[in-house]
DNA sequence: GCCAACGTTGGC
DNA sequence: GCCAACGTTGGC
């Protein structure tokens, strides 16, 4: 089981969007970028993530799960561009702020904190536990 | 709205 | 294969 932090602006695809897709997912699609492709790439089924709201909202809302694995980008032609399918979990108690992550010292290493511009990173499962503590999601 | 960081493109 | 120019992302 691997962690994954997917991150969008509101405006482009929002977290209830998302939610309201319910467990038909959806093609996590328009990525342009060969790092991010490589993480959907190495995605398996049942992986969890971390839905985060980029730009004014700068905040950790939500976790989903890969419902399909890596397979061809359906809104481009370039064979390039793979993506996976993903569906809402559950929505977090307390969404995690950006800040929040760069106040704590456990998460100093966080890509979310030190690549801002990568829109799908890898989270670690030490990270993973400390954002649903910060959350308030002790299930 | 600005700008830093970073990725991509294309000329040489 | 290098590197300058350019475009985009995203935090501030």
């Amino acid at each position: 089981m691997n962690f994954w932090l997917f991150k969008s602006e509101v405006s482009t695809w929002s977290w209830d969007q998302q939610v309201a897709r319910g467990d038909a997912g959806e093609e996590w699609d328009g990525v342009r970028n060969y790092q991010a492709r490589n993480h959907m790439r190495s995605m398996k089924l049942g992986d969890l993530g971390f839905f985060y709201h980029s730009q004014k909202e700068k905040e950790i809302v939500g976790i989903v799960e890969v419902i399909a694995e890596s397979h061809p980008d359906s809104t481009t032609d370039d064979d390039r561009w793979d993506c996976v399918d993903i569906k809402a979990v559950r929505s977090l108690p307390k969404p995690v702020t950006l800040a929040m992550c760069k106040e704590n010292p456990r998460l100093a290493d966080m890509v979310l904190v030190n690549n801002t511009r990568l829109s799908v990173q890898p989270v670690t499962e030490d990270e993973w536990q400390i954002v649903l503590e910060l959350a308030g999601d002790t299930d």
